[in-house]
DNA sequence: CACCTATACGTGTATATACATTTAATATCA
DNA sequence: TGATATTAAATGTATATACACGTATAGGTG
């Protein structure tokens, strides 16, 4: 696999910043390939996973469409059709808010708690598995990333 | 924008690996949407700005569209479909492969040439204004970005 | 040569992304 | 209060992603 030059055939970047950008691109793919692969099998997109542990974390608190949507990783996906998916296959509850009747809330199902329960020994593997640094390295990267878009 | 925690109203991660892996993914967004407002005026996607530098590197030779895929970012996509919206544009151009007649010979051409370099420009200002780290930084992370993988 | 396999490209389908628009409900304020 | 603006969610449309499958050509082996 090795460095990203060899890995897209590019022999070399105009400066650091075009390569940073390139890398990334290359490297979120290679990350959401491999997601997908444990995902798969619980027919399950990466962005449904992301929703349905967003729900998780509310811990029995019910949360508005607009509030799912602006906690989700990618901010112009659409919360709405993500959510029907989900309600599609019985991993998540709508109701109509009584206070305001422009919003739904929606909850995470018994069912839908227990698919991430099943999934988190694999996606736990997955994390030390797909990502080949220590500790500290992540640490940094982490550091560096949150300051990338300061 | 400040931390990942703050930017998706997620208190706490289970590992340093998972925030990593959270992290990536979202600013992966925040670059490809801050990419997509350069490019929108130019009626290109991403994916599409990509394949026409790829072409571009190739200084007048031509590659087939599996060539085209190998180097592409994401794998996965649809390096046939693609080209075709470029041809759509006349952006490129393909011709049979009479060696083999399976392949199809690609090209950029001359208008393909002009929007990368009306786009140049835009590209440089743009990646040093979304990133925010230090020439050393983005050294730092590119080579951490390169073990990652590994 | 006949047969089998591999490769190159294209197509089909479901889902996701990006963005504009619509509809209903609520908030604001003259 | 009534007109206007704002917000929440849904919908529409084009493109992209992910992956299975189809078709034609090329290569290899008996």
């Amino acid at each position: 696999m090795g460095s990203l030059e060899e890995a897209i055939k590019q022999k070399e970047f105009k400066d650091p910043y075009n390569k940073l950008v390139v890398n990334l691109l290359y490297t979120h793919s290679y990350l959401v390939s491999a997601q997908n692969g444990v995902l798969k099998p619980f027919d399950l997109s990466p962005e449904q996973y992301n929703v349905l542990r967003i729900l998780r974390g509310q811990n029995g608190v019910p949360i508005t469409v607009s509030s799912i949507q602006d906690r989700m990783l990618n901010r112009m996906s659409n919360a709405s059709r993500l959510v029907d998916k989900l309600k599609a296959k019985m991993l998540v509850e709508r109701s109509e808010c009584s206070n305001d009747r422009r919003q739904v809330d929606i909850m995470i199902t018994e069912k839908g708690l227990q698919i991430l329960d099943d999934l988190q020994v694999h996606m736990e593997g997955f994390n030390n598995q797909v990502i080949n640094l220590t500790k500290e390295e992540v640490d940094t990267m982490n550091e560096l990333l949150d300051k990338l878009r300061g």
